[in-house]
DNA sequence: TGTTGACTGTGAAATTATGCACTAATAGAA
DNA sequence: TTCTATTAGTGCATAATTTCACAGTCAACA
């Protein structure tokens, strides 16, 4: 299993996939924090809301480079500018959704996506009876235009919402395209070339991991 | 953060998390290659499927006993036994909804958590115009009700879905009823008691994760 | 203009997780 | 029966990650 992350230009080489994964979880806190009129942020109280230790918070933050004031702790305003700018979210990504089913419509109705930059701007199904029709203000399109319309319209990342027996497939077409970022809703595991990167949305998995701890009296956390 | 897991009774001690994160996926591939006839299986292949190596595969097993043949591999419909007897996956669960909003009625209608024994018997809002309507085929309860619901129907699980300002404060609900294992869908970083696991579904913060490789040519995987 | 208390950034240490490589078992072929 | 090809289980080495702990900096205040 692949642990380090790649090394986008201009960036520190090196920085670990599990400090990346965690960096939107400060943005998010932050964000809350600025709308909230806190102007000022230590690393305890950023480790206290994130249940991490204050060291951890400093340690990924070193990265990329230093943002505090010894004493004062982070301006909220400016930590959360960088880390937007790190991370790419400063900025709107183009996505497109496979499948339209069930699943799909739900996903592009879901409210969330738009305000934090991700613009859901075409829609695929394999299925012939749907190709044609306007589902969420998307005219939803055959897959065999997938390779054009991702390459005019700047799509960067897939979202895989089709039945599980075909989401490898759908996965593969995507990274074809060129796409490197999948977000795929289909409970497989799935197999991604080199270079890309594949997120999972499984809830029976996430529940999954739960039960064990379940199964009898536990006795630590 | 605390890394290891809790130890239910009978079961060897301080199994890492990150292993009892990976048994479901084993479990899954398991299950469909036993859907597609094979009898046997070697760490070398599962880990294949898996993008694991093959020693990972045997370490994790080895927390819990000795379940291969020297030469053969292992015996699929037995070890699929052993892992769903040792995650609590070999019986079901009772499950609790809160939040039978637009999320709470697409997560009801979802078909995939039966199948693996996650049933949701009950739903919960705090909505009044809610209360007392029939959703998914469950009588959509007062919040008020939840604790002696949660005993009656012996509940084990709860499932939140309601909008982020209220997440935190059901989830509390949650655990005041005993409830130790959580799957929220709210876009927060939700605070847990010690021995309450939460997972949460973010697909925002899982596009988050991965904005960071895109935004300049990669290197590396 | 000290002096104090707070808090960052960071090497070093501790902990945790992963992967290697070897031993022992097993089945099947010769 | 013996030999060969596999492959599990595991001690040990390595790698990755987290945490500690402290020097250095800063703002506030006397």
């Amino acid at each position: 299993m692949v642990t380090r992350g790649s090394t986008p230009m201009g960036m520190p080489p090196g920085v670990p996939e599990v400090v990346i994964m965690r960096l939107p979880q400060y943005i998010r806190i932050l964000s809350e924090m600025l709308a909230g009129g806190v102007e000022m942020v230590s690393s305890q109280q950023l480790g206290e809301m994130l249940q991490v230790t204050p060291a951890q918070i400093r340690k990924d933050l070193s990265y990329f480079g230093r943002f505090g004031k010894q004493g004062r702790g982070y301006n909220v305003k400016g930590l959360l500018a960088e880390l937007k700018d790190i991370m790419g979210l400063d900025r709107s990504w183009n996505v497109g959704l496979v499948g339209v089913g069930r699943l799909g419509r739900a996903i592009l109705s879901y409210p969330g996506f738009a305000p934090e930059g991700f613009h859901i701007i075409a829609a695929f199904d394999a299925d012939p009876n749907l190709v044609g029709r306007v589902i969420g203000n998307l005219n939803v399109q055959s897959m065999n235009e997938l390779d054009t319309v991702v390459k005019e319209l700047d799509i960067s990342i897939g979202i895989v919402a089709v039945p599980s027996r075909h989401a490898q497939g759908v996965i593969d077409r995507l990274m074809d395209c060129g796409i490197k970022a999948i977000l795929s809703y289909a409970p497989i595991a799935p197999q991604g070339q080199a270079g890309v990167k594949i997120r999972n949305i499984d809830p029976v998995l996430s529940l999954q991991t739960m039960t064990f701890y379940l199964s009898s009296g536990s006795t630590e956390d």
